[in-house]
DNA sequence: GAAACTACTTGATCCAGATCAATCCTCGCT
DNA sequence: AGCGAGGATTGATCTGGATCAAGTAGTTTC
């Protein structure tokens, strides 16, 4: 994801005030003073490689982590080797919430692409929020937007056609794109094949006839993971379940 | 569900801290004196009964909402007519914390058969829970819980067998009554056929042949709305994905 | 720079579960 | 008591997408 820029791993060790993220992250509506606490207790690492985890599902919990730069799948591994990838994070985006109950991880998370994360230790976060009163609500927000967005993923799995969770998932990232001032038509993918037919509950091969098909039906342009959107309002009806030959959705 | 018992509605404004249900709500580890501040915000409305909304999508929020007797089902309406089941709360289960974020619900809540249900403004629950780190704590466990929970739904629905889909329902309903000191083996389903098959990503017909296949089997009993589970232990290794005439799982 | 992987694509076949189509309850109503 | 009207069951058929099976094109290793 991203990728087609250099990102420069010099100036990453900013403070969350100078952040390019700092209106998708948790300093949003924080005032000076608050984001600087708040900037103290964020640790930021040393980038992070492909395969690189952030955590396994069992660890301990101890830190919340945003990505800064690249890109992080979270999966549920099961027993038997196979996995569920629960999600993609992109930058700006909250990682580990689900660990805050039994403190420990629920999920594991790996690096995508050569990345780089904050860490917020839990128990510092906590404490802070319960001094600043919009940091706090700022929390709910976040974990309550997270509880929304699972609720929209799971009305994917459970209702939506093949294409239409393609098609969803596409349009997902390029407005995820779009908020972070990328191009929100033209973007490499940092997944592949098959962790997004896994993500969607799809065979690998249906996701890769489907690119093939919405390349032909002039949707997209693909080309191994560089991805152009060229009609992004069909894409949208193709969500809806409109159009695709006459057919509307039955009610269930 | 719980059904067999007679609901007396006499005693339902009884305070948190003689509530039956203070070890699985709000109030979980807070001290008296806490719990008190807590129980003078909660209000205690008359009973509702089948096809109340507690609130529709798009409604503006204003508070959280805990079953206290009775069920609800909480599900994300689509123009067509058509639904998606989110999930069915039990008794001391909160509803409503995906609309922290927008203060407005993202999904309706209908209650399934008559039921109490306790009401708690948030404005007045953020309040508190800022002077009560305790009780800070305590939301942000509830909030990752929740997202816990769909992450777990959300496997089922990415990757199961209609089969392994129902056994994870029964056991999940089943673990949730035993919690409640309701029977873990013999319970009254409040929710439909319809509504069992919507909230599993499965027809209504499907459902009712593995009831059928189910009870051949010799795992339950069932007889229109009343399950009685006869082999538990049978039913979680077919959520495993063991079992089954031999095949096991392949992973993705 | 060739070998050995691994990811991806494409085609052929298969099957779990959807859809279509009757009944058959069960319960609320008059 | 009889009558609807959903809800549930059961059977027959159909199909979207899984699975199986090659083949191809990048990628990593040495």
């Amino acid at each position: 994801m991203s990728g087609r820029k250099i990102i420069s791993f010099e100036n990453i060790k900013v403070a969350c005030e100078n952040c390019s993220l700092v209106s998708l992250c948790l300093p949003m509506g924080l005032d000076p003073d608050d984001v600087e606490k708040l900037d103290e207790i964020v640790k930021r690492n040393r980038p992070l490689h492909r395969g690189d985890h952030l955590f396994r599902e069992g660890d301990k919990f101890h830190s919340l982590f945003v990505v800064k730069a690249g890109s992080v799948k979270t999966y549920a591994p099961s027993e038997d080797g196979g996995e569920q990838v629960l999600g993609f994070h992109l930058p700006g985006e909250l990682i580990g919430l689900d660990a805050i109950e039994n403190e420990e991880h629920h999920c594991s998370a790996k690096v995508l692409e050569t990345s780089a994360v904050c860490e917020i230790p839990f128990t510092n976060l906590e404490e802070l929020s319960s001094q600043v009163p919009s940091l706090q609500h700022q929390m709910y927000r976040l974990l309550s937007r997270e509880i929304g967005h699972d609720e929209d993923i799971l009305t994917l799995l459970g209702k939506r056609s093949a294409e239409e969770r393609l098609a969803a998932f596409l349009i997902s990232l390029s407005e995820r794109f779009k908020r972070r001032d990328f191009s929100a038509s033209d973007f490499y993918l940092s997944m592949s094949r098959h962790e997004i037919g896994n993500y969607l509950g799809l065979a690998v091969e249906t996701v890769s006839r489907l690119f093939t098909r919405f390349q032909d039906e002039g949707l997209l342009k693909v080309e191994r993971k560089h991805i152009q959107l060229l009609d992004i309002d069909r894409l949208n009806n193709i969500i809806q379940g409109e159009e695709r030959n006459g057919n509307k959705r039955q009610y269930t």
